[in-house]
DNA sequence: TCTGGGGTCCTAGGACCC
DNA sequence: TCTGGGGTCCTAGGACCC
């Protein structure tokens, strides 16, 4: 029997900003953008959700429901700091620690079981220290696996601890609706309401064959995760799969020249992630989002894996364009990713790897980290410039968007 | 209510090979 | 001349998660 604790920050984004700023407290917080701008809420308060307002919402509906909500668009630098303390202090309790996103971790204590009396101890002294040492509320659950241990915290939502005691499972599981169930999306919402299923007990009556059929391999683990089997170590930290940056605009763009730029910034800022990690990348992908919200992406496969801007940009660029010259409609995003990552110094015997120019990657940003991102402006980051204050004044830009291609 | 950004994993079809 | 049976690689797209 293992002890799998599963820990998450409360409405993580907003409670940071509301431990900045003390005034914040207990008012409805909205992080993710200004109520006209595009985009959805990553975070609602505990205040705001009263409302109704809840993360993926749009902010201009969330802005209807609640017009004298506080809305920041939110400071991800310092939420990924707060992160890493977070993450920092669960390891002192256990080596085995797996990290599900910026403000949620599975804790296995089973190895060690000679450092504790009791467990339920143990997860009640963790949860006080993060919430002591980090200033934000947390709940925990626990089970004997990671889907009852993360349907347990979920139950103890805000603010508590909540355990599953062996031989309970069925009794905690049965009324429990399905879409708590990791895996059971909209789209499987859909299909399991023309079913008549709603509990995570009605998923008992169907035979896996069937759940097989309809949804794959994830119907294989919708059977088993109803029942409360889940078998999954915790995962090791690991390289990440892919890197990516896009971006949608305040309105949809179809002048040429102002998409390139902005896909070179991105390029840029995708290199410098790249560089941060000292990875490669076999894989170079654009995407592009239609105004009908139709999204596509075109993708090359490197012999030799980079990580420099220049290459990154040229791909990217013939990649796009390949997508856009035959598009009658304009943009809403465009996005740049990596992917297929190893670390370290690529080894080619047909092709060696120009390796001053990860020298210089490098060394840009260190000047960079110095002396701020204008400082250094080479020849070929001059159609950056343009970039930075296209950021800088997006309203002005896209008012002057020409609109010829 | 017009729908973010950053990820992971799975699927399906075509090319290609033996 | 009317057409096998894999296996693997590559590309594109989609569901889902926080």
């Amino acid at each position: 029997m293992k002890y799998i604790i599963h820990i998450d920050i409360d409405a993580f984004f907003a409670a940071v900003e509301e431990l900045l700023d003390p005034s914040l407290k207990d008012k409805p917080v909205i992080v993710g953008g200004l109520p006209h701008e595009r985009g959805v809420a990553s975070t609602a308060s505990y205040a705001a959700r009263k409302y109704g307002v809840h993360s993926g919402m749009s902010l201009q509906k969330a802005y209807q429901l609640c017009p004298q909500g506080v809305f920041v668009r939110g400071n991800y630098q310092l939420y990924a700091s707060f992160s890493r303390s977070f993450i920092h202090i669960l390891s002192q309790y256990t080596p085995d620690v797996e990290v599900a996103s910026l403000d949620e971790a599975y804790l296995d204590l089973t190895r060690c079981r000679p450092l504790y009396a009791s467990f339920s101890r143990a997860a009640r002294e963790i949860k006080q220290t993060v919430e002591k040492e980090l200033g934000l509320a947390v709940s925990v659950g626990v089970g004997p696996n990671k889907v009852l241990a993360k349907l347990a915290t979920n139950r103890a939502k805000p603010g508590g601890l909540y355990e599953i005691r062996p031989g309970r499972e069925d009794e905690f599981l049965k009324e429990l609706n399905i879409e708590l169930l990791p895996g059971i999306g909209p789209k499987a919402q859909a299909v399991f309401r023309l079913l008549n299923v709603s509990k995570i007990g009605d998923l008992w009556g169907l035979p896996r064959a069937a759940l097989r059929s309809l949804f794959g391999l994830n119907g294989e683990k919708i059977y088993l995760q109803s029942r409360g089997i889940d078998s999954r170590p915790l995962a090791a930290a690991s390289l990440p799969k892919s890197l990516s940056r896009e971006t949608t605009f305040l309105q949809d763009l179809w002048d040429r020249r102002l998409l390139l730029a902005h896909l070179a910034y991105l390029c840029d800022r995708l290199a410098l992630a790249l560089r941060k990690q000292r990875l490669f990348a076999h894989i170079i992908e654009a995407k592009v989002r239609y105004s009908d919200f139709k999204t596509e992406a075109r993708r090359r496969l490197l012999v030799t894996p980079r990580q420099d801007m220049g290459e990154i940009f040229r791909i990217a660029r013939e990649l796009f364009l390949e997508l856009f010259s035959g598009s009658r409609l304009s943009l809403r995003l465009v996005g740049v990713k990596a992917s297929d990552l190893v670390r370290g110094q690529s080894l080619s015997l047909f092709e060696p790897y120009p390796k001053q120019q990860e020298s210089l990657g490098y060394a840009v940003d260190q000047v960079r980290e110095r002396y701020g991102f204008g400082s250094l402006l080479t020849a070929r980051e001059k159609m950056l410039q343009d970039v930075y204050s296209f950021e800088k004044d997006r309203g002005f830009i896209l008012k002057t968007a020409s609109l010829t291609k």
